[in-house]
DNA sequence: ATGTAAACGAGACGGTACGTCTTGTCTTAGT
DNA sequence: ACTAAGACAAGACGTACCGTCTCGTTTACAT
């Protein structure tokens, strides 16, 4: 969705917002059904019972759509307050491995994530609407351990920042492997183990499961 | 590449070795240029002097040639044995995010994964040809450091196994997450500070980085 | 060329009435150069400067195509008045004859006629587009001669269109075996002698030619 | 089918003259299920139990080998002794509608003479193998009606080929523009109306049918 | 009996065209 | 100015045949 200046009053017809949301409901439900590469915008624009030039006039491709249909699903994201960080994290690992177990966004994210290798924009595009918009749950999370003293509190901001992203990648990237890559699921007993190893190291391992 | 029963002298023509050579390197060549999405076989064909029947003949799509093609980079990698587990660990770690830079890596790899979300077989080969085979690396480093006393030997094998995945996971979905979707490097930095958390886990980040 | 129902007004943009003409005349061009059966819809599409979904939408295959390609030429054929039944035939067939010599006739005619044989559809259309439409041809003519005094009325309607089936059979087939099969040109000797034995019988040849 | 020289015992192992025959009933019978256009030399081969090479070490391509399939089928002619010239033609032109109302023949026999008209080669082939060879029939039922005294003798031999040729192209053409494009049955009705033309000339047709 | 040479079956090969599909743009008429 | 509908140019898709080739095997004749 490109913002439009000041959305004062343009001549002319109106732009039907219902439009908006359909397209993307209908991107969606694509994506359950066809999955990212046999979806075509023709077919979105029947589902969305929307002409395809009100599509293009709206987004310029495929990716685009997609990443905005996609990002929508992780705003769902919440940091419960369970009273430790193992159970904080343990707490938004699960909704983020719910999340990764419904099609349209296993087959959606992934699918945006590789064009965006070739694509500038398109990458920006997925850090602004995905990536740093979940980056919240890190800097939250760290702060509620750090007020309970579970964790140090940082010096340096710029490497506040750094640290910041390590976890992400680490937290979403084991996630995601996991659930994708290896296509088993992220349960209980899995998320546990990786919350272990996350806080106390491979050494922790050793003793009982 | 699926395998030919005995390869025993069937009759008719024997397929050309050199064919299947040229059609990998065709691929790869074509995904460093134009990325996986906009790579078509017809185009590979060309490159690799071959008609597009011989491609078929081989490979049923896109897919599945992108899968053999990705999966001889990975065979690269190799243990090196640099006297510590945290060591070992840095030098593999490396390597992976070497082969993760270069772009026919970068953008077949994600694509596939994408794909397989919705095609069993495929994920079945990619598991096979690459996630199966790389977790050797997971296991060897794994025995050198338990010979050396840096981890506890396991009781369990079933354990073990699970243990292996999850360091799988974490590891390579950590890289593959800062390389692709955050789109940084995983430079020599990056790496030290990964395998920190990763042995001793998140409280050890407080001090010096 | 389907008719459209009423051509009414029907949403969405019209088909372009040019492109029906240039496909038509890059489909004799065809003919021409390469002959029914090396022509190729996508070579007629490139010579028309049109897609090939374009000419797809317009006719159901190559057979069709021609038909109308070929059909276009024979309307150019008119009967003369030239004072006597004899000069009448000769004159129409030799502008036959004629058009039989001009190669996008030759190769496209014979080639549509023999997938007529086993497709009842293409058939039909065969009839309406050219046997049907120049039969007039020989109804004239014979309307004309028999207002001289050449030929006696009819009396029964249904016996007349069976003579007029016969001549036009007799007549089209003489000049289409004479061009196309025995490859002889139907020049004015030749058609002299036609139109003799047609008006008078194998008889009339003993004497001088 | 080309001649090899004197035939004489050359080294190596002599042609199959089995195959020959099989090769070309797999033709006819390949014409009768699927026509002209939809026979493949490979079905051809796979239906007469012989290697694609075989077929194409004898004969050049497709147009040469149905040439040859279909030109056997007009050797079945015979010039019948009725007694009267109409009744022999009427005879012989039965025969020859009773051919081509077979499916081999009419899928077959228009093709390559379309063919043909590209091809000066396979041109020559049809005229040698079909043409001239049944051009006989003409010529034996002229030479039995002038022993009847039902012609006149002819003089100049010149002239005589050059009767013999139109009649020829008169005869068969009407009888496969009837079977062909009319696509209406030669039956005894049309056969006898035929030949009164021939015979006495249009003006014949006014009275009693 | 052995050697030589061509024909044989099988099937892979480089090509070309097929008819369909999707893309992103464009042109109409209707709101 | 916006919409729905659908035609348009472009070009990839995966399949089917083409005619050629490369195998290993078979069949004849001439030593």
């Amino acid at each position: 969705m490109q913002s439009r200046s000041p959305a004062a009053s343009r001549p002319g017809r109106p732009r039907s917002a219902a439009a908006d949301t359909a397209i993307l409901a209908a991107t969606r439900a694509a994506l359950v059904e066809l999955g990212w590469s046999k979806l075509t915008l023709g077919d979105v624009a029947t589902r969305a019972g929307v002409a395809k030039t009100t599509l293009y006039r709206r987004w310029s491709g495929k990716n685009e759509l997609v990443v905005d249909a996609v990002a929508e699903l992780f705003d769902e994201l919440r940091l419960p307050d369970r009273g430790s960080l193992a159970a904080d994290i343990e707490g938004v690992v699960l909704q983020f491995a719910a999340i990764l177990a419904r099609p349209e966004a296993r087959s959606g994210l992934m699918a945006v994530v590789a064009e965006s290798t070739r694509d500038d924009a398109l990458r920006e595009r997925i850090r602004e609407s995905i990536v740093e918009r979940q980056k919240r749950l890190v800097v939250e999370g760290r702060a509620r351990a750090q007020a309970r003293g579970e964790l140090p509190p940082e010096t340096d901001p710029a490497d506040a920042a750094r640290t910041a992203d390590l976890i992400f990648d680490v937290v979403a990237g084991a996630v995601v492997h996991r659930t994708l890559v290896s296509a088993e699921p992220a349960d209980e007993e899995w998320v546990r183990s990786f919350t272990r190893v996350l806080l106390l190291g491979l050494g922790s391992l050793g003793g009982a499961a």
